[in-house]
Formats: C-alpha cells, sequence, structure tokens
DNA sequence: TATGAATGAGGCTTCATTCAT
DNA sequence: AATGAATGAAGCCTCATTCAT
C-alpha cells in the first residue's frame, strides 16, 4: 500500500471515528506511523486528504448507479433490488456516510459533495419511478419529489444505524413502508397493497 | 434583554449559522459587542452555552408533544393536524434544529439530546399510530418501526431545508406519501390515494 | 465582627489552606459571602490584604517580645521557657507563619516581612545568649551566629509541623539538642567550655 | 545544547529568580528564543518542566548520598566532612534548591519531592549517628530526631543563604553548633567540646 | 457601604503548516 | 521521499480590578 493510501485510509478510519476536528495531523501520523511532514508531501492540507476521500466515494456511487440503471435498462430490477442494492452499499462504507454526514453542515467541500450525492440518488429514483409508472406497477406520484423522499430516508436510517447504533434496525420496515406508499399490487391493480389483508 | 439572553441569543444565531467550532469566544463576544470575560460571567464553558440552547429546545418540544397529546386525547388530530404541527415547529426553531443537526455527530451532549428527541418524536407519532390502528383509519403496521420512519423523514426534511434550500420543498408530497401508506381510505375506497383526482 | 475584619479572617484562612495565588477575589468574597467589589471598598488591593496580615502578625511577635524581654530583665527566664513561649506563639498562629512561609519566595512584601521577623527573634535569642553567657550559664558562643541558629531551626521545626504533619514532631528533642550545644551543666561548670578564657 | 536542554536550563533560571507562577510560558519562549509551541514539543505541560528539574535534582542527591555512604563504609568520613559535602552539595545546586523551597507549599509535585529529600537526608544523618554512637564518637542521641534536627537545619541555613544573601554566612557556626551537641571530646573529656584545642 | 456585572490583559495549550536536513 | 523540530496564530478560560447602581 503505497503512502498516499495508507495516509488516506487511516485518516478515514480516523475521522468516521473521531470526527474530522478531532482528528489532528499529529493523530494522523502517529496512527498511521508516518511523521507529520509526509502528509504534506502527499496533501496540499488537511482538507485535502476528505476531498480525495470524498472523490474516492463519490466515484464508487457512481459506479453502483450505473451499474443500477444497466439492470433497470434490462427489466430485472425491482424496487426491493433497488432498495437492498443501496442498503447494501451503504453498508459496505459506513465510514464515508459517517464522514459525509458528519461533516456537511461545517466544511463547505463535503456540504457540496454531499449535494451531489443527494441529487444522484434522487435522479435514479426518479429514474426507476418513472419507469415503474410507465409499466403500471408504481403509483402515479410526483416524480421529483417522491424520489427525493425516498433517498432522505435512506439517510435517515444510515443516520440512526451510525449514530445510535443502539435502536433497533427498522429498514425493513422502512422497504415496506415505502412499497405500501408506490408499488400497486399485482392482482387486483386498481387498489391498494395488502387488500388481501382486508375483509 | 439580559446579557445572558443575549449571550444566548447570539450564540444561537452563529452555532446555526457557522458550526460550534467555528464560533469562537472572541467572534461571539465581538458580535454580542461584549467582552470574552463576560461569557464566562454567564456560563461555564462554551459547552455550557450550547447546553442551555439544547435545554431550551427540549422544553419547547416538550411542550409541543404535550400538546399534540391533549388534542389526540380529544380526537381531533388527524394525521395532517400532526405533521402540520411538527413542520411549523420545525420552522419555527430552525436555528435551534440546525445546531442540533449540525453538531450531534462531534459533541456527546448534543448527541445526547438529539437521541432524546428522536424518541419523544417516535414516540408521539407511535401513539397516533396506535390510536389510529384502534380507530381503523390507520393500517396495522408496526408501531415502533413506523414511528421512527416518520419522525426520521422530519429529520430528513429538515436537513435538506436549513442545508440545501436551494432544492424545493418537498414536505407536502412527503405527508402524502405517509398517507398513502398508512391511512385507510375513509368509507368505500379501500385503496391508494387521490385515485379519484386523476382522469 | 467588621466587615474589614471578616475579609482578613477569611483571607488569612484561606491564603494558609491554599496559598496566596489559589485565593482569588472571587473565592476570598463567595467564603466571606460578600461581593468582588466590597473587597475593594476595604482594600487598595489582593496584596493590601496580605500586608494587613503580615502587619497584624508582626505586632503579636511583637508583643511575644517584648514579654519575653520583660522576664528576661527580671531573671526568670530560662532557656526552657523561651523556647517553650516560642513555640506557644507560633502553634498558636499557625495560619500567619504557613502564609508567610509559602510566600516570602514569591511576594516580596511577605518576603520583606520574613526577613524582619527573622531578625527580631535573632535578635531575642541573642540577648538571651548574651545574659546567659554573663552570667556563666551559657557557653561562650557567637552570639549572632548563634541567635541565627536557633532563629531558623524555630523556623524549620513550624514548616515540619505544617506541611509534613505526617512527620513526628521534634520539638522536645530539638530542645535538648540546642541545650547539649549551649548550656552549662550547673554541677560541674569547670568543664564548660572555655571557662579559662574568663577572668 | 539540544533545545529541551535550552528549555530545561532557562526554566531553571526563571523559576528560580521569580517563581513558578511569574514565569509564563510567553517569558519562557521569549527568553529561551523559542516559540511558545515549541515548549510543547518537548514537555507536556509547564508543570512537565517542573517535574524533570525535580528529577534531575533527586538524582543528583541521590547520587551524593551514595558516595557518602561509601565512604562511611569506608570509616574515612567526619562529621565536617559530611556537612561539608553538603554545602558544597547545595551551594552547586542552589538554583534547584530555590525551586524546591520557593513551591513546595503551593505544587504537590514538588511538595512530594521535597518531603522525599528530607527523608533521604534524615535518613543519611542518622546513618552517620548511628556509626559514630557505636564507635563511641557521637553522644547516645535519639537518632530519628537528630538526623531531621540536621536536615533541618541545612534547609534553613540554604533558605537564609539564597533568599536573604545580605546576612552573613553562619555555616561554620552552625556546625560548631552540632558538633557541641554531639560529639564527644575524643579521650579522656566525656564532656564539653574542643577543649583539647586550646593550649 | 455594598453590590455584582463587566472588563481586558494575559495565562496555558493546541494544531495546521513549514522547512532544514 | 521522508523526517520531525519549529512556528505562531488562535482557542478557551481566569482573574484582579473598576464602575454604575
Amino acid at each position: 500500500m503505497s503512502t498516499k493510501d495508507l495516509i488516506l485510509s487511516t485518516a478515514k478510519d480516523m475521522i468516521s471515528e473521531v470526527g474530522f476536528h478531532k482528528m489532528t495531523t499529529a493523530n494522523l501520523a502517529r496512527r498511521a506511523e508516518i511523521s507529520e511532514g509526509t502528509i504534506y508531501r502527499h496533501f496540499e492540507s488537511k482538507e485535502d486528504i476528505l476531498q480525495h476521500i470524498l472523490d474516492t466515494f463519490d466515484q464508487k456511487y457512481l459506479a453502483l448507479a450505473e451499474q443500477c440503471r444497466t439492470r433497470m435498462d434490462k427489466g430485472t430490477l425491482t424496487m426491493e433490488d433497488l432498495l437492498g442494492n443501496h442498503f447494501t452499499f451503504l453498508n459496505a462504507n459506513a465510514a464515508d456516510i459517517k464522514i459525509v454526514l458528519g461533516t456537511y453542515s461545517i466544511l463547505e467541500i463535503t456540504h457540496r459533495s454531499m449535494g451531489r450525492f443527494i441529487e444522484r440518488m434522487r435522479g435514479l429514483f426518479e429514474e426507476f419511478l418513472s419507469r415503474g409508472i410507465a409499466q403500471g406497477t408504481v403509483r402515479d406520484v410526483p416524480l421529483a419529489d417522491t424520489g427525493m423522499i425516498i433517498a432522505n430516508m435512506f439517510f435517515g436510517l444510515m443516520r440512526i444505524k451510525l449514530y445510535w447504533p443502539e435502536i433497533e434496525d427498522f429498514s425493513k420496515e422502512a422497504v415496506a413502508f415505502c412499497q405500501r406508499s408506490l408499488i400497486i399490487a399485482p392482482a387486483d391493480k386498481p387498489t391498494g397493497n395488502k387488500a388481501e389483508d382486508r375483509p
């Protein structure tokens, strides 16, 4: 692992653990077992490290989105799949998410980055909804707003999971919540879902 | 306005604007037009100021919750009312919310405070759902999880509104989203929402 | 008790307990149950309080010295009496002594005050020795130096007692130590030193 | 000279000159011609600097004590030697002594350090007396108390010398004072001192 | 006399960044 | 590339003293 990557990965761990402000260059150097000066050979500033972390994360989500779109084009992506993929992604990148959630309010670069992230996620969901509506599997809801609502729900789920891990996971129920609101039941299409539950 | 209140209100503005770390005691004193030493005549530490802000906010939400419960007891509280009241409250206390959202990840006191806040909101929604289910106006959904989902949605809405004000407000649609997922159509229409609005 | 005396006595306790630097005007006011401003109505500065304490102590020792001299004049003062009186005095004024010992190295006023105190004590002992030598009860030792040695021993004893109370009291033995060095045994006078030097 | 040693030696001078409280980190940095931040690269806190000074002094006295014991074992150490060695040591380490004497009443670390110092000196003197008594050259005095008395006398002497240099040195007479009290005249005369020295 | 809020200088400490080696 | 000592600005906080009431 190159020194640059070592710094990046150590910084990622530290920022997600203690926050950006509490990760000092001294701490970082000690934990990465390099000298403080070395950091500045690879990065312009402390913020620059964060920038790299954010950029990498950005790429990763871009890849996920592309992959989802490909499957959407093939028509093999159910809502459960889409949300499931996102859960998997977010869990796998918990440290990045924590960094984003923990710094967007204090650092302009993260704020912008998270803004883009939200927009991308919203866009993806919008696209999914749009196809669903066209196919008659999804109710005719406003695209932009609903996309945002779902994206938003994801962030909330992650936040709770990352910062209040003692609260029981409610992601499954969140999926159900969305499905009830959006999905048109396959059989008796005119009606809502779970019609069978009622007399 | 007493000096203590002046400090409190100036600090509230500053923290919500630039974050807790970037509000320094020197900045705060300058903007409040007092000397730095004066801050410490009224508060034990910089964090103590935040503590007071959080406590006050806590009281305010407690009052709202109580008021909602009273109306629930009378049976005059619809879902729209409940959510509407929350929107009003959150808008009226935007600075507090921004402080909470911006510091829970870096300060233990805010983290605890926000934890309590979430729990209270969830509890209130649970109670509402529970009554609705008993009355047959709300679908039979898991109480705790669903309460959390709605609470969560609120925080998300506020976050977007406060940090990305350029994104169009989607709160109305969020209410609709929740209603579709939760509310049982009054009489003959056991199904989806607003189907009649469409041609 | 007048406010001035209240301040003085409270300050004396505090300085002897925690030291001059750690007694702040805020602390003092709180403990004396007065306001900070009141201190400055009675004293010019924090050091001025100390000055008063030192002056009072000075008077007290002056009184002791005078009393000892009176008894010396009457010829009724043995070495044991003299040292005993000093022990009693020092014990009775432990707080003052602690203040003096704890501040002479950092404050000019105490330094001067302690200098005077030492000189007075030395002078008194010198006088005692001088009479004893004349009477043939005390060895013919250098007056100034020996007076200082005894004075010095007292300060040492007090210091240990006040700052290392866990060390067993050795004042009785200190008196014996001095007596062995100074007193000519009553019976076999010829053995006393330098007797042959005198006509 | 390394920066650390520079700080240490500058601090030693300053503390002994103006006291621990009046040596501020800003003063120290200015006098050592370094920046304030540099201090904290080498020491954890201002008190930590003092701790190092005290530790070094501790070592130095330990070395002296060991050397004295070695000579005691060889039987070549007279009382004059022992006290003389101590005078030399104390003079050579005047700054350290001044620091110890000037801060033991306000700082826990110095208080402990001086407590140890006193105990060590007392122990050494006790040992000397114990051997002297066994050999019949010293009177049969209580060991612990007398050891303390002599140790105490040393501190007193140093104190006067360091803080009231205008007072004439009385250390020679102090040695004589002790000898008269403790030493048994060599041959036939169990009493009076040094009568044999005279014609 | 008494109050106590306000002051502001100054104390200790931290930390991102630079630079000589 | 790497080191790590040095920097100095800035942060939080304390405290003797003043002043309007």
